[in-house]
DNA sequence: CTATAAACGTA
DNA sequence: CGTACGTTTATAGA
């Protein structure tokens, strides 16, 4: 009874623990998909997760060093001098950690020039004086010194850290045959190498126990030294001062001046988003659920303490006219939810701050609320798209969509979008979102209402519009909205594609697939499954033995790339047939997927998302039509089979050229890039006749080449080594070419460096509009995270900037539409192209508005650029 | 049945 | 050792 009734404290030594987690675990296994190592982090958390379920403590605290140097390295500058740096692999795991700490509120100490074990030490004793079971996790043989009938230390094995030994008083004189407050003068006497300190040589543990056995301590063994026989009492009269200066430098302090006591690091409950947050950058998916395990005990502990959830308000049903009544009654912005079912809307829920209404879709509701929806009255939705799109089809068109939850935390944190209400609720109001157990038939807990939904989209979008930057609201709400309404048109459109030229190319690639197969069979005399990349490899590298490619994860590359430069190095029929029999299998798989998708209304409709890219810009998905094959004049035919539908006369393609340079040209300013433009010159032509020094009309074709593929590469942040490669020349020959480019056009460098700075400073980096993309790893120390960190972010200010425009084109365009009662529309966007459908008798008002729209979306230093083409089908109106 | 890696299409 | 995406296939593990 009198044991269990104390609290327990934990003090750990995270400093230590990670180091061995470090390398016990090996590296490959634990590294995020961007190549941050996470293995000391897993390590020494899969470790203090077992800790804390096992023991159970009331109080903890994790402890770290601050550096190498402390008070004992300056008093002796040789303490722990022969300690090899800590690997920077490591030293960057060590922030990571702490965060993670930090998300599930375990306190983090640290001070400087104290050791992380002095901070146990002092956090153990005022714990056991103070009443409590103290419990010191370390990997540190001087933390044996605070072994009490109160402290008991945790110490890792040596194969790792998921194992701990118990010492307790009796533990420790088993094991080193003295008593706890004793180890340090045995240390003192045989040295600790790790530490750099040097003992009486001959000296073990053994003959340490005896002479403080037979002098009862160190002091009287010092004093007493004269009487110690043999060759070890000489060495040890010869190196006294060692023992005096280690015993010195081992004893712990116990009286660190600390922020915080024990009494003060009482287990508080974890902040679970933040948890799910930073575990999810780290890609631990096994220990959420270990963690999750935890913090449910956690909770239900401090459930008692938190202030209960704001109650929601019951969704009233009133009759359709009551219900328009209602909102009409309301003041300032609505939460809207419809319920989608089949494309349709199934039910629709409104809210106030404090009152909910819901009903049924019927033609009743749909006739009673169709003017207050399409009003401007403003309404605040969660994922308005499908709604919106629903909306459309039952005759509605929406008015007055103010805010969009989803797509705004995407817009605050576009690398971990929350895709569901459900997440915002959790993130932003640190509440549940009611929501039915689907594996029940008769779920024990309802799942909210359509109008509980739109109280909660209401509340979620106050505190979302709080952490909103002025210019990032400002993004919001003059381009995402307008873009969302202008995609749910374009979707619902869709765009007709015909089955019949699908087909019939289809037809063309099967025999051409089937035929190219056999005979690549028979170059290697044997049947091998060409699309596994794993049996091509030991056809290419054993059978055929050739040279060994760039090596993968899983052994070595067969892409095109390496199988065309082995065709160079190493001909063989085999690599040749390979390579037309994937050409010929991908578009097929292609067509096969374009052609399933074409739906009753023989067009195929997309889903834009959004949400989908950290950059702003839009993604395509079932099917993506925004990678169409367009290279090849085969594969062109997929292009071909895009036609203007049933009631329309031609198809439109408007793209920008060269729209990324142009807006490096007006972010950097360089004159010679922005007299490139304003020249009207070939941009690459003008670029190369600068860097090679020759007039515009001598740059060849080689020469067009190379500054074509510099000038796109800069908006990557291409390497010379990078370039060589894209390029198949010297290294020595792409440095030359960047220098040379550079020297014409220093503010293009200048800005590009300047802009990775200024990331670094705030953290994100920022459009012309104002749209923000955070880059935490800009600060990280590990290399491989940072330059990928900075590669990224001098790039999203120019394919951000280049989105930004492209949208405001896109909903201008396709609002002037309808302004003008044209029937014409907008069926696609390809980050830089749209393709619009033109009415009978539109072509010339759609072309101008397209025209103006898109060459006035912005006001750069440089014109924007927009080539428009007409043809029946898309790729005849690609050229 | 699900997750991952490799390959490849686009801007 | 060039940014941003989505889809398919083979393969391995549950």
């Amino acid at each position: 009874m009198t044991d269990s009734a104390k609290p327990t404290l934990l003090v750990v030594d995270g400093h230590s623990l990670a180091y061995r987690a470090f390398f016990a675990l090996p590296v490959d296994n634990f590294s995020t998909k961007d190549g941050q190592h996470t293995n000391g982090i897993y390590g020494f958390l899969a470790m203090l997760i077992n800790l804390i379920k096992a023991e159970q403590p009331t109080h903890m605290a994790v402890a770290f060093d601050t550096s190498r140097q402390s008070f004992r390295s300056r008093e002796y500058t040789e303490y722990k001098a022969n300690r090899s740096e800590s690997p920077s692999e490591f030293k960057g795991q060590i922030p990571l950690l702490q965060d993670c700490l930090a998300a599930m509120s375990i306190t983090v100490l640290q001070k400087e020039d104290i050791e992380a074990d002095d901070i146990l030490a002092t956090l153990a004793t005022q714990g056991a004086e103070q009443g409590f079971d103290v419990l010191v996790c370390s990997g540190d043989r001087d933390t044996i010194q605070l072994v009490t009938d109160d402290i008991t230390l945790l110490y890792p094995n040596v194969q790792g850290v998921s194992q701990l030994k118990r010492y307790d008083t009796a533990a420790v004189i088993e094991r080193y045959g003295v008593r706890p407050e004793q180890y340090p003068d045995i240390a003192a006497l045989v040295g600790e190498t790790s530490d750099n300190l040097p003992g009486v040589p001959k000296v073990g543990e053994k003959t340490a126990v005896k002479w403080l056995g037979q002098f009862g301590s160190l002091d009287a063994l010092l004093e007493n030294a004269d009487k110690v026989t043999g060759v070890v009492g000489q060495n040890l009269r010869e190196h006294l001062d060692d023992v005096r200066r280690n015993r010195a430098l081992n004893r712990l302090l116990r009286d660190v001046v600390l922020p915080v006591g024990p009494q003060d690091l009482a287990v508080q409950p974890m902040d679970a988003q933040a948890v799910r947050d930073i575990f999810a950058r780290l890609e631990f998916k096994t220990l959420i659920p270990r963690v999750a395990e935890l913090a449910g005990i956690e909770q239900q502990m401090a459930a008692v303490t938190s202030a209960a959830a704001v109650p929601m308000p019951v969704a009233a049903e009133p009759s359709p006219a009551d219900l328009r009544a209602w909102l009409d009654a309301a003041s300032g912005e609505v939460g809207v939810t419809t319920v989608v079912e089949g494309g349709l809307p199934r039910r629709v829920g409104f809210a106030t701050a404090d009152a909910a209404a819901e009903a049924t879709w019927t033609p009743e509701v749909s006739e009673a609320l169709a003017e207050w929806l399409q009003s401007t009255a403003p309404k605040v939705f969660s994922d308005a798209k499908p709604q919106v799109k629903a909306l459309r089809r039952a005759g509605i068109r929406l008015g007055g969509l103010a805010f969009d939850t989803i797509v705004a935390g995407w817009l605050l944190r576009p690398s971990f979008p929350d895709k569901t209400l459900a997440h915002l609720v959790d993130r932003y109001l640190d509440e549940k979102l009611p929501e039915a157990d689907p594996t029940q038939l008769v779920p024990e807990t309802e799942g909210a209402t359509p109008g509980q939904l739109s109280w909660f989209t209401l509340r979620v979008a106050d505190s979302v519009r709080g952490e909103l930057a002025a210019s990032v609201a400002a993004v919001l709400s003059d381009i995402e909205l307008p873009t969302l309404l202008a995609l749910a048109d374009m979707e619902l459109a869709g765009v007709a594609v015909s089955h019949e030229k699908l087909a019939a190319f289809s037809v063309d690639l099967d025999e051409r697939a089937d035929a190219l197969a056999e005979r690549a069979y028979a170059a290697i005399g044997r049947e091998v499954n060409l699309g596994s990349p794993k049996q091509l490899q030991e056809v290419l590298f054993d059978e055929l033995q050739l040279p060994k490619t760039r090596k993968t994860k899983t052994g070595y590359s067969t892409d095109a790339a390496v199988l065309a430069d082995l065709q160079d190095t190493n001909p063989h029929p085999f690599l040749d047939l390979l390579l037309q029999h994937r050409e010929a299998t991908k578009l097929r798989q292609i067509i096969e997927s374009l052609d399933t998708a074409i739906g009753a209304d023989r067009r195929v409709h997309t889903t834009y998302v959004q949400t989908g890219s950290q950059t702003g810009r839009l993604s395509s998905t079932d099917p993506n039509l925004q990678n169409i094959p367009v290279r090849t004049s085969e594969s062109r035919r997929i292009r071909a089979a895009f036609e203007a539908g049933e009631g329309y006369e031609t198809l439109l393609t408007a793209d920008y050229s060269q729209i990324e340079m142009r807006i490096m040209a007006h972010l950097s300013e360089d004159p010679g890039l922005v007299e490139a433009f304003n020249s009207g010159e070939d941009l690459h032509r003008f670029v190369g006749a600068r860097v090679f020094g020759v007039p515009p009309e001598d740059v060849t074709p080689a020469m067009r080449t190379k500054v074509k593929a510099m000038s796109y590469g800069l908006v990557y942040g291409l390497s010379a080594f990078g370039l060589s490669k894209q390029l198949r020349i010297e290294q020595t020959e792409a440095k030359q070419l960047m220098m040379e480019y550079f020297a014409r056009f220093g503010a293009v460098r200048d800005y590009l460096r300047s802009s990775v700075e200024h990331a670094k400073i705030d953290g994100y980096t920022e459009t012309i509009f104002g749209r923000r993309r955070p880059f935490p790893d800009l600060a990280s120390p590990n290399r491989v995270l940072r330059e990928n960190a900075e590669r990224a972010a001098l790039n999203a200010p120019i394919q951000g900037s280049a989105a930004d425009i492209m949208k405001i084109a896109l909903f201008r365009i396709h609002d002037d539409f309808a302004a003008h009662d044209l029937r014409s529309r907008v069926l696609l966007q390809i980050h830089d192209e749209l393709v619009v459908e033109i009415a009978p008798g539109e072509w010339d008002a759609a072309e101008r508005i397209v025209r103006e729209r898109m060459g006035g979306a912005a006001e750069l230093s440089v014109p924007l650029d927009v080539q428009i083409g007409r043809g029946d089908d898309w790729n005849e109106a690609g050229h």
